[in-house]
RNA sequence: GCCACCGUAGCUCAGUGGUAGAGCGCAUCCUUGGUAAGGAUGAGGUCACGGGUUCAAAUCCCGUCGGCGGCUCCA
């Protein structure tokens, strides 16, 4: 005799088992009409899911005049919609052997098996889309069935899919007593896919739905085991939704670094350079040397001090550090002494042979610096220190050289030589907490600076079943404590993940996601016991003893490369002022005015802004919208009118309309000091005081 | 590294076996115009690279390099 509670708090009972289904029909015909599903005690089912108990239950609804559809109802509806894709599939490929298909946040995915025969290809999307649409119009029923462990496991014997056989003893084993299937239509007439559900109640509820794209996936994530297709698709309550979706990814392509990067040129990779090694144009060094810049003040600010130290070190080096014997894949090979190599060769050395002896230290030589630390922490060991010097922390734009896998790299993000904004910390034991707030505080100052408010904090600790780290493990403990504190320190929510921790330490990480969504990790700051020990670094404590010092690495950037590329999606290319590559152009209305508008570039060069003149032979609307394409802060219309009273005509960007006429001097001011201020004093402000100005669309 | 797709002018892209195309950009000329594209003319290509099939290859096949989307990895 369940007794249901509904959001409301209103209660509703029966005098037998009920459905979510009975209970919506009870409510209003409108509601049954538009429900497609259920949260019973918080746990999303079926609309037909069998109610025995007493139970909170909330009807789920895909309305489609809803400008927002409840995440539960999409999340039904693309699961739902990714079994009408396979059936589709199957009907045109009937050799494809299905995998796994889930939800995703933004749409759904199916893996598939097409061993032995022609992958799919995004050619034959239409083809399945139509089927699709078919299967849909038909408006079938998604009827659940279910058979206990051992006669399912016959049933899928005699059908052979080695993949579902395997999820089924995956279900099993995770202790489920039977498995279940949804066929779309009737029970062992129609099509089905072994399932746990839930899904939309027929296939009509699907309002809209697209193919976006075709990638391959191994199965179970394991790179030895078979090679899978995988359909990416998305699907909302209705076409509306989908078209705005669509629309979005479609701004979001125009804000991807890549594309911006080109068109506002910003970085260059050139095929015969290499794959992976960014080149820095003009324009994109100006932007990283603002940054530069900006941080350097900051870390002046927190008394680090600056160092330099050259892109290579020796083998032994790094054998001392760890980083050639752990991570001996993912950096570029080792250069040796030509004479040395010769000798070698002569002896008939295989290249087996030479890695072994490199491996063994019995041949030296140089490698590519994958990190700084080692040769910070032998500037660190150049002299002796004592806990009055402590903290020492060593800074420099470092550039490292990482061997990334081919398939991964592209764009900024991902590049095989980047420079850290590193700096390393070497402190006493008592100093850790302090310092990694201190590390802390820098990153959010330079997050707050440039406005990136949407980044996610997670604290990456080692996992324990795993044997890739070094250090006894109760320092790992101490310092993953620390790391607990200083993230605790931080007034943004922040998560522990083991696992992510860096071979000799935990660490504090900073992710912002890109414009397709695509997790990055920007700043670090990471606790380190293990260096110190391996190099035998020390200091002499109040008690005249030797005393092992901790080591912090850190990279508020994480590396200029990555974090210019987020920043340039981020600001939509848009960069503010005084990070803009190109921060006033000076728009000559005639030829007329050349000479005014040189005078006026004089002017703002003399302040050191960076500014051009654009005297060409054309109409003023085109240099405004030549202008504005560069995405340029600030451009000056000057002509007679204002050469005659010494002013500019100023046009800020991202706003609809000219902002008229202000003195010159006025306005190179008021631009140096924004400048100067990083954007804290906006020469809006200045120039047009109590102006409220509409924003562009 | 793995799987799929892609590589044509500086950029964005058309071109399915028979003389290499468009728009933007660039150059020159006309135009001297007051707030998001004025007009004309012209230059510009080893169709990524290497091999193969063919009377004939940008086009079909193989390999390499590079890009893109995933997967795996990411000190």
């Amino acid at each position: 005799m369940p007794t249901i509670t509904l959001p409301d708090g209103t209660t509703r009972s029966f005098d037998h088992d009920t459905t979510p289904l009975e209970i919506a029909t009870g409510i209003s015909e409108g509601l049954a009409q538009c429900a497609v599903g259920a949260r019973i005690d918080g746990e999303l089912c079926d609309l037909t899911a069998p109610i025995t108990e007493d139970a909170n239950v909330k009807i789920v609804t895909a309305r489609k005049g809803e400008k927002e559809s409840d995440p539960d109802a999409l999340e039904l509806i693309r699961h739902s919609c990714a079994h009408v894709m396979a059936e589709a599939i199957q009907r045109i490929r009937p050799e494809a052997k299905l995998v796994y298909g889930p939800a995703l946040e933004n749409g759904f995915y199916y893996d598939i098996s097409f061993e032995g025969t022609a992958p799919l290809s995004s050619e034959e999307f239409d083809s399945i889309e139509k089927e699709m649409t078919a299967i849909i119009q038909e408006n079938r029923p998604f009827s659940r069935y279910e058979l206990s462990a051992e006669e399912g496991m016959k049933k899928l014997l005699a059908e052979g899919s080695k993949y579902k056989i395997d999820n089924a003893n995956r279900a099993i084993e995770a202790g489920s007593d039977a498995l279940t299937w949804y066929a779309t239509g009737e029970p062992t007439e129609d099509w089905e896919d072994l399932c746990r559900g839930p899904h939309v109640p027929t296939t009509g509820k699907i309002g809209a739905f697209k193919l976006q794209s075709i990638a391959s996936s191994y199965w179970h994530g394991d790179a030895d085991s078979d090679n899978l297709t995988r359909v990416y698709g998305v699907a909302f309550v209705h076409k509306k939704q989908l078209k705005k979706y669509l629309k979005l990814l479609e701004e979001a392509k125009l804000r991807d670094h890549r594309v911006l990067g080109k068109k506002l040129k910003l970085f260059h990779i050139d095929e015969q350079v290499g794959q992976g090694l960014l080149l820095w144009t003009p324009n994109g060094a100006v932007v990283r040397q603002e940054l530069q810049n900006f941080i350097s003040e900051e870390l002046k600010k927190q008394q680090y001090s600056q160092v330099f130290t050259p892109h290579i070190g020796k083998l032994d080096l790094y054998r001392t550090s760890g980083h050639y014997p752990y991570y001996q894949e993912s950096q570029y090979p080792p250069l040796i002494d030509p004479d040395q190599l010769s000798t070698l060769a002569s002896e008939g050395c295989t290249c087996g042979d030479l890695s072994n002896l490199m491996k063994e230290g019995d041949i030296e030589g140089y490698l590519l610096k994958p990190m700084n630390c080692p040769h910070h922490i032998r500037i660190y060991a150049s002299s002796p220190h004592s806990y009055r010097d402590l903290p020492v922390r060593l800074a420099e734009f470092g550039t490292v050289y990482r061997w990334e896998q081919s398939g991964e790299i592209g764009g900024m993000t991902r590049v095989r030589g980047f420079t850290q904004d590193d700096a390393h910390l070497f402190c006493t034991e008592e100093q850790v907490a302090s310092e990694l707030i201190g590390c802390l505080e820098l990153v959010k100052i330079i997050f707050k600076t440039l406005g990136m408010h949407d980044y996610k904090v997670r604290v990456g600790l080692r996992d324990s079943d795993s044997d890739k780290y070094v250090g006894a493990s109760e320092q790992w403990d101490k310092a993953e404590d620390a790391c607990r504190k200083a993230a605790e320190s931080l007034d943004v929510p922040w998560i522990e993940e083991p696992g992510e921790a860096a071979f000799y330490g935990p660490k504090i990480d900073f992710i912002v996601n890109d414009v397709l969504g695509r997790p990055w990790q920007l700043g670090t700051v990471q606790v380190d016991y293990n260096l110190p020990e391996r190099f035998d670094l020390t200091y002499i404590g109040s008690d005249g003893k030797e005393h092992r010092p901790v080591m912090i690495h850190r990279a508020p950037f994480g590396s200029m490369e990555r974090f210019i590329g987020v920043l340039i999606e981020h600001f939509a290319g848009a960069f503010p002022t005084w990070l803009a590559p190109e921060q006033v152009r000076v728009l000559a209305i005639s030829e007329k005015s050349n000479e005014y508008a040189n005078t006026v570039l004089q002017a703002l060069r003399a302040k050191g802004i960076r500014s051009t003149v654009d005297t060409c032979d054309e109409r003023i609307q085109a240099k405004i919208r030549n202008g504005a394409d560069l995405k340029i802060p600030w451009l000056l219309i000057v002509g007679p009118r204002d050469a005659e009273k010494n002013n500019v005509s100023v046009r800020k960007r991202g706003l609809l309309q000219d902002l008229g006429a202000v003195e010159m001097e006025t306005f190179v001011n008021a631009v140096a000091e924004e400048i100067a201020s990083r954007g804290s004093c906006p020469a809006l402000e200045t120039c047009f005081p109590g102006n409220d100005f509409s924003e562009d669309t």
